[in-house]
RNA sequence: GCCGCAGUGGUGGAAUUGGUAGACACGUUGGACUUAAAAUCCAAUUCGAAUAGUAUUCGAGUGCCGGUUCGAGUCCGGCCUGCGGUACCA
């Protein structure tokens, strides 16, 4: 038997890509480029789960047809492998990072290699490997030396679980995005690097770029520009002003109080001694509230007066100044004025302590809200009466800027980058401590080198893993002979990932992070596929470094990433789930956490309504796919699915189950069907008594009707795979192989055609088939066959004819007369059917749609 | 709360600038092949009704209500539901 049978013809395939280096990057730079990137995996001791073909199979689908197009292609893959999750295992097992990370790699490499990615293995990064993070250190230097990287004492996320700081991207709800542990703030020395100095032109550079518009809106906000202004308030009996930002500042005249966030520098300073005790326990109380705790206590409002008061500058009115930890240090100016009439926050404070409440923004008539945030024209505001909000912010700024006590300004809610963590397996700083100062290591000292240690777990009192390492920590400075101290908190995990498509580009240069010749060649990417989880951390921080090195002169474009696509999340299969009360069933609509959760099988359910029910009841169930995890047991593993299906059915189903950018649940019967399909296209071509070309195949000319098949399916293969719609793509394909396996006789030149067109999807059977075609070079670089518009004509066309708008009858008419309005309609008005429509009816329009529709609109007679 | 996206058969999904809603696939049902099963092939499959007999006709139908149009899944207005992001950002 010669049937279909991937696993001989796959490992077959895969081993000649790889000893041929069939996909080995072109280094001449001749012809037009591409570079298809995927965002790469962190090599994580599970191994690959089904999300992460989705977006690699796109952008391999991509490059090999890129190829076959004339381009040349980059189309890398790498490890972004430090981590927590080895050092995790490190701690517990004692098992170095690297070994375990080593091993990861390699099983992830295997199970790549096994899906047939056109990968050029030659140019793998790793960003553990000294040669990478080599620059990663070089690059944090130079942002060192311009003074992007400083350190600083801040309040930061502390996870005494995980021993380390997080980002602030990295607390979701109060804890911790890893393991979601409890998070808590401290204050410690840690290093920042100033991305805020590019919020604007991170904001700004968005337009230009080819990503989903919901995307670019999440950085939008995330970068968070507010216009507005800073105004400055005389503290009464100090000699110190109260800055504060506001985007109203035409509500100026109804600041009743000010608020202070707690930890703001001025607060000891301006407390009254009576207010002092007051003051200090709030504070105390605020400084130990982890995030968590803040935000459950949004509803009610919490602060205490500090004794102090301020002088409104629009009206000279003295105001009492409060600290309460509804106003963030860590934005603005970490003060406010507070406007209750405008505000719903400021309202709900004054309202809790009784402080006066005064509108200058008229609300509407019916209007029975407290604060009014709307449109309206400004009143108790002496000069800016009867203005409208946006002529009264123009009036007042100017007139604070006369007055040299305000102006107007811009603020972000974007954050300095907090760069550090206390960790073991990141890349080292190459920074050195000397008399309480830091101190660029020299360039000439890299790669700086993690040490060796003993325990991988931070020291009690925070201190990273590396503090362990006395020997590596305590060293000289150089230049100056005085014992310095080295710098024991790591990189974050994201700084091997801002640059790492930059060194694919040339990982053996060793001038630079990249070669400048081959960057100018190959930069911008021009297709980069990934998770959208990384829409804000990766994407923006990438963004940050590359516009630094632009800045630098080490790349030569401003954005590194022309064109995004974030691909969906892959789900577990459909699950239908009964609920349970006491025994009983109950609707799915009323079940709560208490109620037992019955998994059904779909012969326990049918559908009634707009839900499903069980079987012969009314009782709702509830049917849906469920993201994948382990505790829920619906995980899909590759391996298992490569194994009874093969790797061009695995590549074959992701891309068939729907669009790129969906949400979609699992059907294991769904990679039954592409394999059915692919065993079709197998019997189309061979013979499977004897393993060779079926007898059916021929050197004949193809016939219209053939050639009109083929170039259907090339014209809708080709413009799909610009279009990255693979689900259409791959349905032209069945559809031509149903029609195809119809025929008596297959010519050759057309089963040829079929073969590459199919080969970016299934390329090992492609190949198979293309060498059983009678080919001996891979079809890696054929030519992608165009299509021939002469051959797509059919030789009539379908009118539906409508009357009313409702279809009534179906007109075949021969292409030659199908553009001849008083023909098709004369024919329209002839048919019997049409005519049943036409009888004691008047006709009051009659639309001719050129080769789509006819419509006769009538009315009675 | 705010921002964004999406609601189409039993299921995943398809439908050029508004032009026959349901391509392709899954599932299901029936049939062929087989001692039997699997595999394969053929046919049917939005719902409802009628006629009638192996075909045809009529009506309804793309989350809900309304509008524009000869014609709306597609455009406009108002809702509902789900998903993602974000949240005292002054």
């Amino acid at each position: 038997m010669h049937t279909y049978q991937p696993e001989s013809i796959e490992s077959k395939w895969q081993k000649y890509w790889l000893e041929k280096k069939t996909f080995k990057t072109p280094t001449d730079t001749s012809k037009p480029k591409y570079y298809v990137l995927d965002m790469f995996p962190y090599p994580s001791g599970a191994g690959l789960h089904v999300g992460h073909p989705e977006g690699y199979t796109a952008t391999d689908i991509v490059a090999r047809f890129k190829r076959m197009n004339g381009f040349n292609v980059l189309h890398p893959i790498g490890w972004d492998a430090f981590g927590l999750p080895a050092e995790q295992y490190a701690v517990k097992t004692g098992t170095h990072p690297k070994i375990t990370t080593e091993k990861n790699i390699e099983r992830f490499r295997e199970q790549l290699q096994a899906i047939g990615f056109s990968y050029d293995w030659d140019r793998e990064v790793n960003t553990t490997d000294p040669n990478y993070f080599k620059w990663t250190q070089w690059i944090f230097l130079k942002l060192y030396e311009k003074g992007l990287a400083y350190e600083d004492e801040v309040a930061v996320n502390w996870c005494p679980e995980l021993g380390t700081v997080l980002a602030n991207e990295e607390v979701i709800d109060g804890k911790s995005e890893v393991g979601g542990f409890p998070v808590i703030r401290k204050p410690m020395r840690q290093w920042v690097l100033k991305i805020t100095e590019y919020a604007e032109e991170l904001l700004q550079d968005l337009e230009g770029l080819d990503w989903p518009e919901s995307l670019k809106d999440m950085q939008r906000n995330w970068i968070g520009k507010s216009i507005g202004a800073e105004i400055d308030f005389q503290i009464q009996g100090f000699n110190e002003k109260l800055r504060v930002f506001t985007t109203r500042p035409d509500t100026l005249f109804g600041a009743t109080y000010m608020v202070l966030a707690p930890e703001h520098h001025l607060v000891d300073q301006i407390t009254t001694p009576d207010q002092k005790q007051a003051v200090a326990e709030y504070k105390e109380a605020a400084a130990l509230k982890s995030d968590l705790d803040r935000q459950e206590l949004t509803k009610e409002k919490t602060g205490v007066f500090t004794g102090a008061f301020a002088i409104n500058p629009a009206n000279g009115k003295e105001i009492p100044i409060w600290i309460a930890d509804y106003v963030l240090v860590s934005y603005g100016t970490g003060a406010i004025m507070a406007v209750p009439g405008q505000d719903e926050r400021d309202w709900e404070f004054a309202e809790e302590f009784d402080l006066p409440i005064v509108r200058t923004v008229q609300p509407p008539g019916n209007f029975e809200g407290k604060a009014y945030i709307g449109e309206g024209v400004a009143i108790n505001s002496e000069f800016l009466n009867g203005l409208k909000i946006k002529e009264a912010k123009e009036k007042i700024i100017t007139w604070l800027e006369e007055k040299e006590t305000g102006k107007k300004a811009i603020n972000y809610k974007l954050r300095d980058w907090l760069f550090s963590r206390q960790r073991y397996w990141g890349e080292p700083f190459p920074i050195i401590h000397v008399d309480g100062e830091s101190k660029a290591v020299s360039y000439d000292e890299l790669p700086l080198e993690l040490p060796e240690v003993d325990k991988y777990q931070p020291t009690g009192d925070g201190e990273p893993p590396l503090a362990n390492a006395t020997e590596w920590v305590n060293t000289t400075d150089p230049e100056t002979g005085k014992p310095a101290k080295r710098e024991t908190n790591t990189m974050p995990q994201w700084a091997g990932s801002c640059w790492y498509y930059l060194r694919y580009i040339s990982p053996e240069f060793d001038g630079g992070p990249v070669d400048p010749d081959y960057e100018k060649y190959w930069m911008p990417v021009d297709l980069y596929v990934g998770g959208a989880e990384h829409a804000v951390l990766h994407l923006l921080y990438a963004r940050f470094w590359h516009k630094v090195l632009y800045d630098i002169g080490v790349v030569s474009t401003k954005e590194p990433f022309q064109k995004l696509v974030n691909q969906g999340m892959i789900l577990g299969e459909m699950e239908f789930t009964g609920f349970k009360q006491k025994g009983e069933w109950i609707s799915s609509t009323s079940a709560d956490e208490n109620s037992e959760q019955v998994k059904l099988s779909d012969e326990e359910v049918e559908k009634k309504g707009d839900g499903f029910v069980l079987k012969g009841t009314d009782i709702r169930v509830d049917a849906r796919a469920h993201k994948m995890s382990k505790s829920r047991g619906n995980v899909i593993n590759p391996d298992s699915v490569i194994e009874q299906y093969g790797a061009d059915s695995l590549r074959l189903y992701e891309m068939f189950m729907g669009p790129l950018e969906q949400v979609k649940p699992w059907s294991t019967k769904g990679v039954e069907g592409v394999n059915r399909f692919l065993n079709r296209a197998w019997r189309l071509i061979i013979d499977e008594e004897t393993g060779e070309l079926r007898s059916e195949l021929s050197e004949v000319s193809p016939s219209k009707k053939q050639l009109k098949s083929l170039h259907e399916a090339i014209k809708k293969v080709t413009e799909d795979i610009e279009e990255l719609r693979f689900n259409t793509a791959i349905s032209a394909l069945m559809i031509f192989v149903n029609e195809a396996n119809q025929w008596k006789e297959i010519p050759h030149s057309v089963a040829k055609e079929f073969v590459l067109i199919l080969s970016p999807f299934a390329p090992h059977i492609a190949e198979e088939l293309w060498a059983k075609l009678g080919n001996e070079q891979t079809l890696a670089y054929e030519d992608w066959p165009l299509y021939n518009e002469e051959y797509l004509k059919a030789d009539s066309i379908l009118y539906p004819v409508q009357v009313n708008g409702k279809v009534r009858a179906n007109l075949e008419i021969p292409a030659d007369k199908a553009l001849d309005k008083e023909y098709v309609l004369k024919k329209a008005k002839e048919d019997t059917k049409v005519q049943n429509y036409l009888i004691n009816s008047v006709i009051v329009k009659e639309v001719f749609v050129p080769q789509r529709i006819i419509n006769i609109v009538v009315r009675p007679a």
